[in-house]
DNA sequence: ACCTTGACAGAAT
DNA sequence: AATTCTGCCAAGG
């Protein structure tokens, strides 16, 4: 499990995303230099992701805006961290990418 | 060196 | 509208 130079650029980004801000797998694909597709390789690397490092994974979601699978972060338990991170919630359980949506630069 | 897996994304059915 | 399938990239075994 060494973590290779593409997973590090993954945490990079991931460690960059400002408080109160979520970013789509997508968005870091892009990010990376992978248009699409990307998708899979930075939810692998973030699988691999040290959270112990400071790691806000719980800041990455899906598409839309939409929480990640969730069972690998613990479930709602991520929602709560958000939520004290400043990021609301849509009463569908998505988290408000209208007013989160973190673009970078 | 080859095949399988993986926390995705988008279009199709 | 919801579910399914395929396509993409990288890393592990």
């Amino acid at each position: 499990m060494a973590e290779s130079v593409f997973s590090k650029k993954v945490y990079q980004i991931v460690a960059q995303i400002p408080k109160g801000k979520v970013v789509s797998y997508g968005q870091i694909a892009f990010m990376l230099g992978i248009f699409y597709g990307g998708g899979k390789a930075v939810g692998n690397a973030m699988r691999n992701a040290p959270e112990g490092q400071g790691l806000p994974c719980h800041r990455v979601v899906r598409t839309s805006g939409k929480l990640s699978p969730g069972h690998v972060f613990g479930g709602t338990l991520q929602k709560d961290l958000l939520e004290a991170e400043g990021i609301t919630f849509l009463p569908n359980g998505n988290v408000d990418m209208k007013k989160h949506a973190w673009i970078k630069n």
